[in-house]
DNA sequence: CCATTACTAGACCATCGATCCGGTCCGCGT
DNA sequence: ACGCGGACCGGATCGATGGTCTAGTAATGG
């Protein structure tokens, strides 16, 4: 009837890095097989690797698709805002898949964070900052505050601060303070800091 | 002759969380299973799920020993001293055992982690600071550190660089600077940045 | 019409984390 | 002195995974 068998449409590097994306999305790392991955796409694991050379290569990809989401900074006359704003939005694509967190031991060679990265260095090497030095503090800082906020959030803060108040005598600033916090205040306020340090001209420490 | 027959020591949870580490220092996260580590311990994988319920558990072990070994500071009239030295040890330990920058996406419960992470708390609580919120910016800063470093450090930036100058037209600034740099540097530039940045009294952004 | 290329799939392999089940050794109460 | 129960051990095994082998089928260009 249809001018093709309508059953499968083409399986494309696309379809498979969109699918991965969702199942990482709805059920997390553990939850990325290829089999169940090749199971949502209606074909068979094996054909995956036509595609793709390993799962690693998946994952990277997915990755970099979460880069891509992250919108460059348009112009500014004031470097610190753009990288503010470009970190920001660095660190909302990131929460928004939080699986990403737990990736990002991983060298980040796709185009999507290739073309960010370079933006950062252009930003900070033209307010005369040492580029790769600026460049790596603020993206060091906004790694590790998502992956921070990201396992804590996972974890169920009753169950541990009941846990630490247990053992208020060992901990006992923690004990007081309990682990939660406004996370955005937290990284804005560093984020902060750290743009403030950066005077062009003393580019190197 | 001898007391007891010498062939086995008693396996304890002691020697297994040593052995693990050892293990992960040749070689990696990918080199530890639970064979391998009960074979080199001269035993059966199944021996080792009486004194551990998970592989899990052996991480959480392992990673918590590697906090054990950063030094406490000693009593200094100035908190940035203190916290200073603490960030610095932290991260040296991280270092030297790579594997454990990529397991750091998990609860950091162990003892010696909540020992350092109550003293950093105790710190910057008794300057004035935020302390939950002191205390992040400045964790979350090394773990990133760390993570990124290791991430790099293991790619071979000859091959890196390259790949990047064939596309410089794409990435100027990235194929202009390359991507190896002092790492030290950098890290301890940002963290003065960020201990700068902490004024007490105004302890919430 | 055919052959080459792009693509698909089922069976299969080695390995992993974890468990079942059947043992062995040691300390403690009697 | 004894024996009994819990601490401890290990071979076989389970289900699942990443990845490959082999054998195909659909489309395309000569």
């Amino acid at each position: 009837m249809r001018p093709r068998k309508d059953a499968k449409p083409r399986l494309t590097l696309d379809r498979i890095v969109a699918e991965a994306l969702a199942l990482l999305d709805e059920e997390g790392v553990g939850g990325l097989t290829m089999r169940r991955l090749a199971e949502r796409l209606d074909t068979g694991s094996t054909t995956l690797y036509w595609h793709v050379r390993t799962k690693e290569d998946v994952l990277d990809l997915a990755l970099d698709a979460v880069f891509g989401e992250v919108p460059l900074p348009g112009d500014h006359d004031d470097w610190r805002t753009a990288a503010r704003d470009l970190m920001d939005g660095w660190r909302a694509a990131l929460l928004r898949h939080p699986w990403s967190a737990t990736i990002l031991d991983r060298p980040l060679m796709g185009p999507n964070a290739l073309e960010r990265t370079d933006f950062l260095y252009r930003t900070l090497s033209g307010a005369g900052l040492d580029g790769p030095q600026a460049a790596y503090s603020l993206s060091n800082y906004v790694m590790g505050s998502v992956i921070m906020q990201v396992t804590w959030q996972r974890r169920d803060l009753h169950d541990t601060d009941a846990f630490l108040r247990e053992r208020a005598a060992s901990y006992p600033a923690l004990a007081a303070h309990g682990l939660g916090h406004d996370w955005d205040a937290t990284f804005a306020t560093g984020l902060g800091y750290l743009l403030r340090g950066m005077t062009p001209g003393s580019g190197e420490g």
